[in-house]
DNA sequence: CTGATGATCAGCT
DNA sequence: GCTGATCATCAGT
């Protein structure tokens, strides 16, 4: 796909009045982009987890957290917040209102556009490009906080309404290096079923013929 | 190919 | 100093 002038941007009440395990789930299939100095770079999203503010104990903002680096999940829906982790950055999208620190981290992506930009940007082969939060992160070529606070109608990097791909089916299971009680573990991660961008997915698991995308 | 292990660094105390 | 919402490598199928 060539780098992509006309679009809509979610609007905030996709980010909003609903769970966002929901709204984790129906952002699998949007298109992520990002002009970054290189070009534009962008793909599918192919894998989120949900992390559900104060009485998630998952989440950073568990039992009211509230420090720099996880402020800007105290910000309004549709804003970016990235974080460091051991070494690597990744990527948050804010949902709820002010206040309401809770968020959906995004896990992979399928490349679409300036995918030869990414390549550039990572040095390892094939699905390994972006099958993971950091790795899309590097594959971004995104290597820090800078634009955390930033909202999507106005920042560099953006989630659009246009384009989206369907999944087939949406499958889901306990969040990644995520380890609490039982009933915080089963349902916050989610993925399309059959894609290779998605983290940890076994080859004998991948659909080649449709990347497990409707088709029609 | 798959599961386990060590490396690594920003941010907090 | 210590702690991860992780990644690349390696040894065993």
């Amino acid at each position: 796909m060539a780098p992509l002038q006309n679009y809509h941007v979610l609007a905030d009440e996709f980010f909003t009045n609903r769970p966002t395990a929901d709204i984790a789930q129906d952002l699998l299939g949007k298109l992520l982009i990002y002009d970054s100095p290189a070009g534009q770079v962008g793909g599918y999203i192919v894998e989120t987890e949900a992390y559900l503010g104060t009485e998630d104990p998952g989440a950073h903002a568990y039992q009211g957290k509230h420090g720099r680096a996880n402020d800007p999940l105290y910000s309004e829906a549709g804003s970016i917040y990235i974080y460091a982790i051991r070494g690597f950055y990744a990527f948050d999208v804010v949902t709820q209102a002010n206040n309401e620190p809770q968020g959906v981290l995004i896990r992979g992506l399928e490349p679409a556009i300036g995918e030869s930009i990414m390549r550039h940007n990572r040095t390892r082969p094939g699905f390994e490009l972006s099958n993971g939060p950091g790795k899309l992160m590097q594959a971004l070529n995104i290597h820090d906080t800078k634009m955390n606070y930033q909202h999507f109608a106005d920042s560099s990097i953006k989630i659009i309404q246009d384009y989206a791909k369907i999944p087939r089916q949406v499958a889901q299971s306990q969040r990644i290096g995520v380890r609490t009680a039982a009933e915080w573990t089963d349902h916050y991660r989610y993925f399309v079923s059959g894609n290779p961008y998605v983290s940890k997915t076994r080859k004998r698991d991948i659909d080649f013929a449709t990347y497990g995308w409707k088709t029609n």
